[in-house]
DNA sequence: CGCCCCGATGATATGATATAACCCGGGTTA
DNA sequence: TAACCCGGGTTATATCATATCATCGGGGCG
């Protein structure tokens, strides 16, 4: 093995510190602990489980302690929520984190529990049009699919 | 005034008791109840603001007691949560309950706190296209859209 | 330097949302 | 009658989220 899996979550977390830093944010302690969390777990995550964890390396958190990590990381982009879990994942569109944002579609597996993030322009089109029609005019769209993934369809 | 809005909230509970009748379930008081509260808000309502008025017909409702009443409406396609708001609709389908509650989404206004359901195939088809060609199988999608709605739009 | 501002964090409290666990009574049915 | 399910009561607790005020440290600036 050339690479441990602490080694990519390094590599992303400093990836992360500079585009936070380029928009003038910065990615402190807590924050980059939160993060860590989030994407070490490699699947949704409740705020109060991130709390728990968080406790074993600062005693002192508080729920605020996590939700304010969570608001700055959702504001630059780094971590979603799903509103069907209350819970919160990683990002993974790599890189650019900021010009889409608004296309993005989540796909549950109520099998696994995986959450994959998906950014397809021809269901974004079909939310603004339908939207238009009724003279609504779209800000942010929430789209999130349950159902079973590939890999859980093909254990079946 | 031929109508008071009480015949028509009346008359969408006696519908509603028998579509959920024909699917051997029962829309015992405390459904009926809950029912009416959500519609008789016109809006989005939330769990504990229904628990409140519940409470001055049964002075023993508990947060349990009106969840169980919101599983059996929304199992039964009477009433929709939306996710983003923790809160639950009425739903505006009318009459046939039963053969689409796939295919529905909400957009909410943040001005005036309104929430609209849609029923748009163009959606549908994107999210079961887009979500297939990863080996996804959707169950269930939820989309609910923030923006402006076309009063507020005009009103502004 | 001394002062002020501001962003991040600490500390505490509270509000809001949701479910767990257990029991009980009435109706159906084997 | 016994076994069972369903609706509901009761209590407790888990989880989610925000409000408020205090503190601390760095950076700008007179």
């Amino acid at each position: 093995m050339t690479k441990k899996p602490g080694d990519r979550i390094a590599r992303q977390l400093d990836q992360a510190a500079e585009a936070c830093a380029a928009k003038g944010g910065r990615l402190t302690d807590i924050r980059r602990s939160v993060l860590a969390l989030i994407i070490g777990s490699g699947g949704p995550v409740g705020a109060y489980a991130l709390l728990d964890q968080l406790k074993a390396e600062r005693a002192n958190a508080a729920p605020v302690t996590v939700y304010r990590a969570l608001d700055f990381l959702m504001e630059n982009g780094l971590i979603h929520k799903i509103e069907r879990l209350n819970a919160f994942v990683a990002c993974t569109e790599s890189g650019d984190h900021e010009h889409h944002e608004h296309s993005v579609q989540f796909l549950i597996c109520r099998k696994c529990g995986t959450v994959a993030e998906m950014e397809d322009h021809g269901i974004a089109a079909a939310v603004s049009k339908a939207a238009g029609r009724t003279g609504f005019r779209p800000d942010h769209a929430t789209v999130e699919v349950e159902g079973t993934c590939g890999s859980c369809t093909s254990a079946a």
